[in-house]
DNA sequence: ATCATTTCTTAACATTTGTAAAGTATAAAA
DNA sequence: TTTTATACTTTACAAATGTTAAGAAATGAT
């Protein structure tokens, strides 16, 4: 089993026959750097879990594409709006890297959800993980300087600075490019 | 059955039985005008939902009350945080105005989640629900003027402006109380 | 009703951030 | 390698926001 095998079904104890349906359930697949994976206007039939690559999400406003997620290994990317709502997502998901991707349709995990209890409380449990990384990045957001958000993205996710060019990063940050120019110079 | 309760039964389908014990092991608390209900520090062992009243959470940062939601009528005050690592929260959550709040044990309720499979898809849409409000208002606070933001509040909840200063709604909005002034003086 | 307190607005000034443009560095392509 | 394109930094200036302080308005208490 992979390392991310092992992540996946260590989000919520489950039994042996809930782990098979799961995992027997997924299929690896491959996309090219650059892929767009998610797109606007289309309902996302998928929920990926990224074994290999970086992927990054984003919005197109005013002139102007607002990146708000980042993915690594080991994370999932899912369209939550697309999933609940059985609407198009407003977001595009992007591929950085050559990626690996692990992924389940919508319609087989509403199946398994509806099956085993034991991955209900799994999918509760995918979900409150991803609401609580969700809501204090919200908090960060709002309250602390460009600069400390800068500082910690150093600290926590250092290899992200050198996988993914600056104008996402300061896009993600949500200054201008030339702020983050500022912000570096300021640091050294 | 109250609108509240119709309102909380009616987030995924339910079975009697399941219904019945989810509104079974739900109780009514009142508490007067500018109760605390969470505070920092102290691991939250119930969740909410409003009857009658208006919340709001902030954090304590250097010197400022940064508030960071707002509920009213039929809306959940669950600290995440809280429930899902079993540790304090970083938010402190107000009372408003004299309340009527039904509550319910996490304990009660991950005892719901194991036994009731209706249940447990119940715990899940509802953190899916709260994970999309949540990305959503993240992605605007992210790529909206405080501007944009204030007219989107006054057309989607323009009785929460009547019922909380103005100073809340300011910090809620990610400016100054001097910035809000100058936003409303500009919308006459 | 009157007084005291709090909240909201307005103004002046300082700071920060954005925009535009130029230059430098890096990466990709021929 | 040379050329071309892209990404990053720096500068100068404009626009927006924060801070402080003062006055107006609203609220609460006696």
């Amino acid at each position: 089993m992979s390392p991310l095998h092992h992540k996946i079904i260590s989000i919520s104890p489950l039994k042996q026959i809930e782990t098979e349906a799961l995992l027997g359930a997924m299929e690896m697949v491959s996309y090219a750097k650059n892929a767009i994976l998610f797109d606007t206007d289309k309902v996302e039939r998928y929920v990926y879990f990224i074994e290999k690559g970086i992927a990054r999400a984003y919005c197109n406003t005013h002139k102007q594409q607002a990146t708000f997620w980042f993915g690594q290994e080991g994370d999932i990317i899912l369209s939550y709006n697309s999933y609940i709502k059985e609407k198009p997502g407003y977001e595009i998901v992007e591929l950085l890297e050559a990626s690996q991707l692990l992924r389940i349709s919508h319609q087989t995990l509403q199946g398994l959800y509806s099956k085993h209890i034991g991955l209900a409380n799994w999918g509760r449990k995918l979900a409150e993980l991803e609401l609580i990384k969700t809501e204090e990045r919200f908090i960060n957001q709002q309250f602390k300087t460009a600069t400390e958000r800068y500082a910690e993205l150093i600290r926590e996710t250092p290899t992200l600075i050198q996988r993914v060019q600056l104008t996402h990063i300061a896009s993600y940050l949500g200054v201008s490019p030339v702020t983050l120019s500022r912000i570096r110079a300021g640091l050294k």
